[in-house]
DNA sequence: CTAACTATTGTTTTT
DNA sequence: CAATAGTTAG
């Protein structure tokens, strides 16, 4: 026991060392945050608390997994297998499995995804006749969803007039009715979407106080991490089950709030100390991760930010090297200096490929990088994305299987009762549909009792109908004897699934067959790893659930030795020596849609600090000129969050005639490059670069003259003119000229001209006036 | 009812 | 450019 205590700094043992009461820890990226959690955890059962009365809320189940597995080190496998130990939704989800009936629920209630709601809300959108256009479902869905995150239940939405309005001021004012009605259907599908997750925990412990003195009385130690990217519903869970005995215990890390866009609150972490009497507060700000290069810069970056606590991190590291800025033509191009690079330093340093990781804004990024990577022969793993059950092929089988845990489950059925083709089309559909809404009752059981009713369908089509929901119930029957992978194994093949792939005999079909074998590998996987468990059975519902709430992070690939590619809010709480951040640009990072408020904007930067704090021993920023995006070559331009860091920490690799600001400033209004003012290509012998950066002024001056968007959107290279080799041209001061050469692309076109007066001029094409003659 | 075709639309970020 | 939703012919 003392033994792991000296392995704490002052700083982090403080907070193990308090075992009673309300405390935060505000940890510093890099600063051991996981380290003291698990080490308070230990130290707790130690001094005799039960396992059985800590609640541990992770960010992800894999870093679950791994705080319980060094805990079982040090108090014991068998004590550390009783922690409550997971992610708010898989906790919940399995409290309110228990308590499902209180709320009306079945127990096996489904899990719908992102996907599932969509469809649905899609659906109802269709059904109330309105505008596809007006109510886009993924944004009536991102509404829906703040709602809920804000505990905003139908009825609240209703006694809210402001909310009303405002829906009604982005001309959707029917937005409540399909709020309810979505709410509703869910209901009686007996599913429950992300947010409901929380809501309904919430729910149940406002609603049922003995339900709430019960989980108060057993998780008499609550330890949340991440706090910083806890939303409303969460907060409040966790304020209702530490009321009583308030031995809260929160971690996370302002600077790192980078989830706002799903209701995360920073408040809950800037206001902490108001919520609990007496709260003690920890900083942990020593960085064991990163060299001092990286720290600081980092630090530079995130002190351009208003919204913080007072926090300095620092390190005792060496400084390290300098972060490596680079320019390339095109996101081929950045794959291919990626790759290149990684290969240098793989071989220079000899390092591994795990050691390296390419960190991106969007998932729309990861091609680029992916090809480079193949080419080279540099295995990769890509997390994030279209997980592994996300796809069509994995979507159908478990829908199946979903189906015959809950046959009320309405997106699962409609996703497979005509698929493979059984001649069940969407007429029957939406007649049954139809009849589902007016008695009230599942799709499933109007089939049932098809001949109870009389729906104008015609006998052959009712055979099929009856057989389906037949073929359905042989599966159910064959659950309650069999376990899961032998079930989901007779699906595949009795539904046809497997059929339907096999004659479509393309190279994608037969992915899609081994996707499917792969998917039921991994039951079998699951089914014996649960059953050495004491409280699961290896079950089909189980595995369901594990499967809805499972992050891409969370499946262990028998780890090879790969490259890692993930966007950065998947990186948050990861390291690696060696880090790419790529598509260094504006309007993709920061992106686009996050630029017109200050708050967006900060959480951007802070996204980009999470980003920098990856890395342990070196980082890389790369840009383009110009980039693919949805099919088009689009000029780009650099990423003002590379201007942002102190230029002491930077190396450029290109020369920077052509950095974004250095044409308006060094170019006079002819056009003319002047190449004295060039920034040297590499600092000789680690002596920085000497700073030409524009201050804050002139960038802000320089921002408002460079158009928003494309000015002409026709063009979207760049000049005008088009010209090539050979063309007579005349220039206001230099007069007539002859050209010679055509160099770079876009914004950076260039021209070689020979004037008849002036001699060989080189000219940027977007300022120098040229007339062709 | 199915299959093949055409049109559209979208890129933040995730449990 | 992809994926998917919608349309149309058989």
């Amino acid at each position: 026991m003392e033994s792991y205590l000296a392995e704490l700094n002052e700083a982090q043992r403080a907070p193990v060392l308090q075992k009673d009461g309300a405390m935060i820890v505000i940890a510093g990226a890099g600063s051991g945050k996981t380290r003291v959690l698990t080490y308070r955890i230990a130290y707790l059962m130690s001094k005799g608390v039960d396992a059985f009365n800590i609640l541990s809320l992770t960010f992800t189940n894999k870093a679950a997994r791994e705080m319980k597995t060094r805990i079982a080190k040090i108090v014991g496998n068998s004590e550390a297998k009783n922690l409550w130990m997971g992610t708010f939704h898989s906790i919940f989800a399995k409290m309110l499995r228990f308590e499902a009936d209180k709320l009306g629920y079945p127990s096996n209630f489904t899990i719908y995804d992102t996907q599932d709601s969509q469809r649905l809300i899609s659906a109802i959108i269709k059904e109330m006749g309105l505008d596809k256009d007006v109510y886009k479902y993924k944004q009536v869905y991102s509404r829906i969803s703040s709602y809920k995150n804000s505990l905003i239940t139908v009825k609240a939405y209703f006694q809210n007039p402001e909310l009303q309005e405002a829906d009604a001021m982005s001309k959707k004012p029917r937005l409540g009715e399909i709020y309810k009605e979505y709410v509703d259907r869910c209901f009686k599908a007996g599913a429950m979407d992300f947010d409901d997750l929380l809501l309904k925990t919430n729910e149940l412990l406002n609603r049922f106080p003995e339900v709430l003195q019960k989980y108060q009385n057993r998780f008499r130690y609550i330890l949340v991490d991440e706090y910083q990217d806890t939303n409303h519903s969460q907060y409040l869970i966790v304020k209702a089950l530490s009321d009583k005995f308030q031995n809260i215990c929160v971690v996370g890390d302002d600077a790192q709030s980078i989830y706002a866009f799903r209701g995360a609150n920073i408040n809950n972490i800037l206001n902490f100390q108001k919520d609990y009497d007496d709260v003690k507060m920890y900083r942990l700000e020593q960085n064991y991760r990163s060299t001092k290069n990286i720290v600081e810069a980092a630090n530079s970056v995130i002190d351009k930010n208003k919204t913080k606590l007072d926090k300095v991190v620092w390190t005792a590291n060496d400084d390290g090297s300098k972060i490596v800025v680079n320019r390339l033509l095109t996101d081929g191009e950045e794959g291919r200096f990626v790759a290149g690079s990684i290969f240098e330093n793989r071989m220079e340093h000899q390092m591994m490929n795990g050691d390296f990781a390419i960190l991106y804004r969007t998932n729309a990024q990861s091609r680029a990088m992916e090809d480079a990577l193949r080419k080279k022969d540099i295995p990769y793993r890509i997390y994030g994305g279209l997980s592994f059950y996300q796809r069509k092929e994995i979507k159908d089988v478990l829908s199946y299987l979903r189906l015959l845990i809950n046959p009320k489950d309405e997106e699962a059925l409609k996703r497979v009762i005509n698929y493979p083709a059984r001649g069940i089309g969407q007429t029957t559909i939406d007649k049954l549909s139809i009849a589902a809404n007016h008695y009230k009752r599942s799709i499933f059981e109007i089939i049932e009792h098809l001949d109870k009713i009389d729906l104008k369908i015609n006998r052959g089509t009712k055979n099929k109908l009856e057989n389906f929901v037949n073929m359905i119930k042989s599966f159910q029957i064959l659950n309650q004897t069999e376990d899961a992978f032998m079930v989901a194994e007779t699906v595949a093949k009795k539904t046809g699934l497997l059929q339907e792939l096999k004659k479509d005999g393309t190279p994608e079909g037969i992915a899609r067959i081994e996707n499917i074998e792969e998917l039921l590998n991994g039951i079998r996987d699951f089914v014996e790893g649960q059953k050495e468990l004491a409280d699961a059975t290896g079950s089909l519902s189980e595995f369901l659930e594990d499967v809805a709430l499972a992050t891409d992070m969370d499946k262990d690939t028998g780890d090879e030795d790969r490259v890692a590619l993930m966007t950065i809010h998947l990186a948050k709480g990861l390291e690696f020596p060696f880090v790419y951040i790529v598509g260094m640009e504006e309007d993709l990072f920061p992106s686009a849609m996050s630029m017109n408020t200050r708050t967006e904007l900060e959480e951007e930067r802070r996204l980009f600090y999470v980003a920098l704090t990856r890395a342990e021993k070196k980082a890389y920023l790369t840009y383009t000129q110009s980039r693919y995006r949805w099919g088009k070559l689009v000029d780009a331009e650099p990423s003002r969050f590379i201007e942002e860091i102190d230029d002491k920490f930077l190396d450029y690799m290109i020369p920077q005639e052509d950095y974004r600001y250095k044409p308006l400033i060094d170019t006079d209004i002819f056009g003319e490059v002047d190449k004295s003012k060039f920034r040297q290509t590499k600092p000789v012998n680690g002596t920085p670069p000497p700073s030409h950066k524009p201050t804050d002024e002139q960038l802000r001056k320089l921002r408002k003259l460079r158009p928003a968007t494309t000015p002409e959107p026709v063009k979207d290279n760049g000049p005008s003119i088009k010209l090539k080799a050979g063309d007579e041209v005349e220039h206001m001061r230099f007069g007539k000229g002859k050209v010679l050469q055509i160099d770079g692309i876009g914004q950076d076109k260039k021209a070689e001209i020979e004037f008849e007066k002036g001699g060989i001029k080189k000219l940027l094409l977007k300022f120098a006036k040229l007339k062709v003659l």
